[in-house]
Formats: structure tokens, C-alpha cells, sequence
DNA sequence: TTGTATGCGTTATCAG
DNA sequence: CTGATAACGCATACAA
């Protein structure tokens, strides 16, 4: 006894209507009499109806659902992010597939590819801290697929994109250790090529030139895996912090980043901030009470996934054509957040 | 300039042949000479042709693709176990959409009915610690709609369930603690009426018994909202702590449980596991590092995952009424996970 | 105001 | 071996 969905045509039948007038009275088309409107709706309450969504989106080439590309969900900004992305979403009637590339440019063509096969009417995607070739959005772009590049977006490809102002974020997270005493900073990105990266470097290094502290490119380092891999990690930090001219302190561009860091100055009994001073990019709230006097910077994950899905959805509904590129930059506050030492 | 999908038609038009016959081709169809098939498969390879989900979902009245709901996924159990399920999913060729309720009825109410209403062809669900009606799910699951029960099971719904052995893994954990040389052992879970905390509270009360250890119902705290609220969990400890025969070690029986532990113990200099035991159940990766020798149990989640979206998706095909319940009960192996001190 | 016919992309069932 | 046609559920242009 398997359940079978009432459909319009078994109101049409029970209501001796032809399903074209069943349609357009649940439509509120105006040319429906109030009398008929309100027997078929009635009828359709009172059988619990509901239109089927894969004979609409038959009709209108649509899936309404939305996909969403990020590295890892197991990721304090992106978890956050996603309840924007879904709250938005889904107050707009759209489902949210979310995909994870674990920073692989392979997992991350595999899943585009995935939502692009007509499962999905945009995309939300921020790029896995592998990928330099674009080809593949490129040409999804091209052929008019919606697409909003979210938090790392590519500088060089044309469309839009919400992200926040991570030249200032670093800008501030270095000038707040300068002010604090830190002499010797040290910068650890995951992606070289990331534009959020790029962007944060620079802000970094114009903080050093504020603050008259020297540059030093090797206190200027990556881990291309994100963090996703502790090894890796810990390799770079031993790199960075051997030596006698060892940096002071260091801005750390990622989630796991900064995780990474707090294990490995665990491991070795190294004391943030008063052996090293570390501000880590995220919101993580473990952080704030694991090592007191961490700072914290960028807490507007839910309200950047939010204004991510506001645009798409406003791109997919646009009966304008999606070429019509509108770069779109969000600026969300950068949070220094103190705690008590 | 819209993107226009090339569809069956498309071929047939391209190659002179029947839209059938290319339908067929491509599925590889024994009544196809071999000729036609290669021209067709070609063709269709160098078109890019992708078959649209859509209108085959119109055919089978199939979304291909399932609900998932869980409490939320910013949880390192929930966020592995979504990997293990769209890993499944994914092989299987289905979509996931995921759903948070964050740990309240309502939400997973709007949630379910959500999910329903887009027609997946199933759902997988994790219950949120305040709830405690189960009309909505016994309603979907008697219209048909394949469900299996996650982790956060229910005991008195008849239907498809995967979880862990919560006695067996809370039993083992008392004992640990008892056999390392623990006394007061208290019980901290999320909702009482849950089942995996009533089973953990009975594999707890066993291993006390076992151990000869006192068995003190004020030991034994709840905290509904499953440690979303960092200050209900602050207010349980303190009036947990209190006084001169307070325990000496805990048993959390949730992931964010057992953080908002540590950040109390690190907020009043406690010291674990010198002042008070620590055992937390689930997946933290960070607890290994945060304080040397705490215990963390239950690395499963992954697979948890995968088998109830094996199960799941086995449902959804199956000919078989789904009303023939088969309860399947996993037991993944418990963790006892030590570090060095 | 209502009904009829058509099409969206695919597969199954007939015919040939 | 291949082709024509109906059907899935819905919306809509066109007819009445």
C-alpha cells in the first residue's frame, strides 16, 4: 500500500473540472470564479496536495535547489556560513546541496560538474585552496549558469562575488600584535595563489611598513593543504620557528590554520601569546577560551553566506541575461576580539 | 544567450535516429546493434550530453535525492557521518540535502515537513534533543516515505535504525575512569528521554555496579539544549561541582557537551585529568591536543554515516512495501582513545 | 468562465 | 533492430 501523491488531475476527476481549471484556480488566476476557486482549494486543503515539484521544474527548466561548493564543512566558517546560505535559501523555496572538495582541485571539478548536471539552478562556490585552473567554472559560467563566488574567489574571472575585506582584516590583525609588542610577525597562508590570500598578504605588509617593522620574506609561508593536514602543518611551523631570528608572532589565514598552531605550540609547551603571539583568521570559537588573549578575527560567516544566497537567487530568478556581470564585494566587519588574559 | 541543455531529441535530430533508439543506445540496450550504439554514445560523449534527473524523476516519481536532518552539522560526529552519507549518496547518484534543527522541535518539525513536501525519496534523521512527539515522523513513515533513524534513534517508532552501542561505549568509559582510580563518577547527558542517553545512563549505572562504585543520582545532569548554550551548561557544572562530595570525574555524553567541559575546567583552572576525569563521547578532534590525556570515544561516524545511507537508499529501491520494518542495529567499535600524559 | 491540446525529457510499450 | 506513441504532473496558449 504504497502512498500515492493526490495530483491535480484527481481533483480535476472529483471535482468534474478539467485539470487546466483545477491548475489555474490554485494559481489565483483571475479568471477563475470565486465560486469554483474556493471549492477546488478546499478540496486540494482537505486532500493535503501539493504540487509536484519535478513536474514544475520540467516545465520551467528548474530544480529550485541551489549547490554550494566548500573546501570542508567540519569548518567553523563554513558551518556558519551554510546556516546563512540554507536560511536564505530556504525562506526563498530553494534546497541547498552542499558539496566538500577537502581542498582537491579534482574533488572540486568532480562536484561542480555533479551540480551542473542540471541538479541545480546556481552555485555558491568558494575555491579549494588547490584549484588555479578556472576553466571549469569558466565555462559553466559561460554557458549561463549562476554563479556567486563566495569568501576565496577568483580575481581573475568575471563574475560575482561576495567575500569581505580581508586586505583590512590583515591589515588590523598585524597592526593590533605591532601595538602589542610583537616585533617579528610572521605570516601563514594556506594557498599562495588565493586571492584572499594575496589580499591578506597585502594587508600584512602594509601593516609592517605602518608599524616600522622590517619585512621578512622568510617569515612568509604556506600549507597548501589548508591545514586539513596537521603534518604538513607542523613541518612549515618547525621551518619557521627554528633559528635564532624566529618570528614573535604569527596571523594565521585559516580556520584549521589556526588550529594547527594551537596543537603544535601545545605539543612543544610553547605559551600564546606570551612565547608567540598568534591571531587566527575564523571563527573558532574554541579558541577564544583555549589559549587566553588569542584574538579572533572575521565573525560574519552567517551573514556573508546570506548575502551570497540573496544574490544568486536573485540572479537565477533575473530574467536579464547572466552575463551582465556585477562584481559584488561585501565588507563585513573584522572582529579583534579580546579575552581576558 | 541561455544555456541550453542538449537533450535525447537533440541526438535522434543530429544522427537521423528515433528518440528511442537513442534512449536506448544509451543505455546500453541488447536489441541496439553495435553500430548505432557507438555513433550514438560518441555523439552523445562529444555533445556532453547529460540526461536530465528531472524528467526521469517525472517518470519514476523520484527526486534522487534524500533529506538528511541533524541537530547540527558544526559537530565533528554529524559533519564526518555527512561525509559518510554523501559519499553513499553521491556513488549511489543521489543528492543530499541537509537540514539542521538545531536542537529544537519546532525547527526539525518545519524541517521534516520541508523535506517531505519536495518529495526526497527519503530521510535520514537524527532527532533533536527536545524532542519528544514523534507524530510528524510516524505520519511520513506511514505515507511510505523510507526514513531511517541516526545515531539519535527512536525506541518506540517501528522503523529502520542505525546507531551505535551506546551501552557497551558509556560502559566502557565508566569503567576506564573507575579502573583509573576514579571514585565519584558523574553522568552529564543532553536529553533525558533520548535513547542513546538512557542507554549510555544504563551502560553507566552497570559499570558502576561492576566497579562497586556508589550509585549517586546526583551525579547524573542533563542539559537539553546538548551544550548549544554554553551557560546551561555552565550552571549544570556549577551546581554539579559544588560542595564537599562533589565527583571527581565526568562522563559527557555529547560532543558540544564535552567542549563546553574543557572551557569551564579552563575557566576555573580545573585540571583534567588531575582535578576531574574526562571522557566525551563522540568525535573531537581537538579534545586529543586540548588537555593531555583525555579519553574520546566513538570514531565511527563516518561509517555510521554510510551504512544508514546504504540502508536508506536500499529502502528507497526496494519493491518491497517499506512498511516491513527490519530494525538493523550498528555497532561500530567504541574508542577508548589515550594520549600520552 | 472553463475546457482542450501541447510540451517539458525520458522511458516503456507497442508496431513494424 | 528501429520507430512511433503514450505517459509522468503541471502550466498555458488557444478554443469554445
Amino acid at each position: 500500500m504504497k502512498f500515492e501523491p493526490v495530483t491535480i488531475k484527481d481533483i480535476a476527476k472529483a471535482l468534474n473540472l478539467s485539470t487546466s481549471t483545477v491548475s489555474r484556480a490554485l494559481r489565483d488566476s483571475y479568471e477563475i470564479s470565486a465560486k469554483t476557486k474556493k471549492r477546488v482549494i478546499e478540496y486540494a486543503e482537505e486532500m493535503n496536495y501539493m504540487p509536484n515539484p519535478i513536474a514544475l521544474g520540467l516545465k520551467e527548466r528548474k530544480t529550485r535547489s541551489i549547490g554550494v561548493v566548500v573546501c570542508e564543512i567540519a569548518n567553523s566558517f563554513f558551518s556558519q556560513a551554510i546556516n546563512g546560505i540554507e536560511s536564505v535559501a530556504y525562506n526563498a523555496g530553494y534546497n541547498v546541496i552542499i558539496t566538500q572538495s577537502n581542498e582537491s582541485y579534482e574533488r572540486e571539478v568532480i562536484n561542480v560538474k555533479h551540480l551542473a548536471s542540471r541538479s541545480v539552478d546556481g552555485i555558491i562556490i568558494s575555491i579549494s585552496s588547490e584549484t588555479t585552473d578556472f576553466s571549469h567554472l569558466k565555462e559553466l559560467r559561460d554557458k549561463g549558469m549562476p554563479i556567486v563566488f563566495f569568501d576565496r574567489i577568483v580575481a581573475d574571472i568575471q563574475t560575482h562575488k561576495v567575500t569581505s575585506d580581508n586586505y583590512m582584516g590583515a591589515y588590523n590583525a598585524t597592526m593590533h600584535l605591532a601595538q602589542n609588542g610583537y616585533k617579528k610577525i610572521a605570516f601563514l597562508g594556506n594557498a599562495e595563489y588565493l586571492s584572499i590570500i594575496k589580499e591578506r598578504l597585502a594587508g600584512y605588509i602594509k601593516a609592517l611598513e605602518d608599524s616600522k617593522l622590517p619585512y621578512n620574506p622568510d617569515f612568509i609561508k604556506y600549507c597548501l593543504h589548508g591545514g586539513l593536514i596537521y603534518e604538513e602543518t607542523e613541518t612549515v611551523l618547525k621551518e619557521l620557528l627554528k633559528g635564532k631570528n624566529k618570528p614573535d608572532a604569527i596571523i594565521a589565514c585559516a580556520d584549521k590554520l589556526t588550529t594547527n598552531c594551537l596543537r603544535y605550540f601545545k605539543k612543544n609547551n610553547v605559551s600564546v601569546p606570551n612565547d608567540v603571539g598568534l591571531i587566527g583568521f575564523s571563527n573558532l570559537d574554541l579558541t577564544e577560551w583555549l589559549q587566553p588573549s588569542l584574538s579572533v578575527i572575521r565573525q560574519q560567516a552567517f551573514e556573508m553566506g546570506a548575502n551570497a544566497t540573496e544574490l544568486l537567487v536573485q540572479l537565477i530568478s533575473s530574467k536579464r541575461p547572466v552575463k551582465q556581470f556585477e562584481n559584488m564585494v561585501l565588507v563585513p566587519n573584522m572582529i579583534i576580539r579580546e579575552s581576558s588574559m
